[in-house]
DNA sequence: GCCTAACTTCTACAGTCCGTAGAATAACTT
DNA sequence: AAGTTATTCTACGGACTGTAGAAGTTAGGC
């Protein structure tokens, strides 16, 4: 699934914390904001197109190309997107049930409180 | 956590079948046979190499200086490797039950039973 | 109908990471 | 001491990322 860049994960941040569908120039604006860092740094808004360009090929945003300043979201949610790296994670090993031994023992008792009620559902389910 | 190349997971994947620490040598013998191609492709050994100081410097790999040809092992188990990986991908999101959710409602029927095994278990414990 | 301002695409370059391996150096063996 | 075997240094090409100027395109104002 390739891994992200740092700005690269910064837009999707962005784009997954609004509904919205942005245009590069609100994302260059956003990012300006959200550094942090009082450091106000303006990309150049090519910089934001570019990543746009990539993070498009990479099938995680989609574009309206008929609005004129061209309009970004991502294609799936945040949630989605954790999914697929875990399942990829997942991926190349033989077994399985040990790893999602490890993984639940390294959950909190809330988390695993709360997964206990999600099998729990989807087994009547 | 760095993701690997191709070369450094075929090595780590060798390290992890494998409870004898392994010379680089053995390694590339065995990346020679393992390439299921019948390409009997044999790298330098200082390839091999160069990527075991590599995966040392990442910290998946720990070498014995004392024996002549250093013998390398991995670090840690390919279990234990996938949950840092999964968690990695958890790590940067807030909602981490709606990860979960979507998680559980992709692994098999069989799985899903396991993982409630799992968890009655360490509920009890 | 043409011009300008806004927008997008092209091209480019430096930095990092990975695969690959020769050259140089170090350590045994006899 | 010389030869053999193993390790470290150095290097290079290719891919990916951050960064952005240059060139091209488009739509609305005059």
């Amino acid at each position: 699934m390739a891994t992200l860049g740092e700005l690269e994960r910064a837009v999707m941040d962005l784009l997954w914390d609004s509904t919205q569908a942005q245009t590069a120039n609100d994302l260059r604006d956003l990012l300006a904001q959200s550094t942090g860092d009082v450091d106000g740094k303006e990309l150049a808004v090519t910089t934001v197109l570019t990543v746009l360009a990539r993070l498009e090929k990479k099938q995680l945003v989609t574009r309206e190309r008929d609005t004129r300043p061209h309009r970004y979201r991502a294609v799936t949610s945040r949630e989605e997107h954790t999914v697929e790296l875990m399942n990829e994670a997942l991926g190349n090993v033989m077994d399985r049930e040990a790893v999602l031994t490890r993984f639940i023992g390294g959950i909190s008792g809330e988390e695993a409180a709360a997964l206990r009620r999600i099998l729990n559902e989807n087994q009547s389910a």
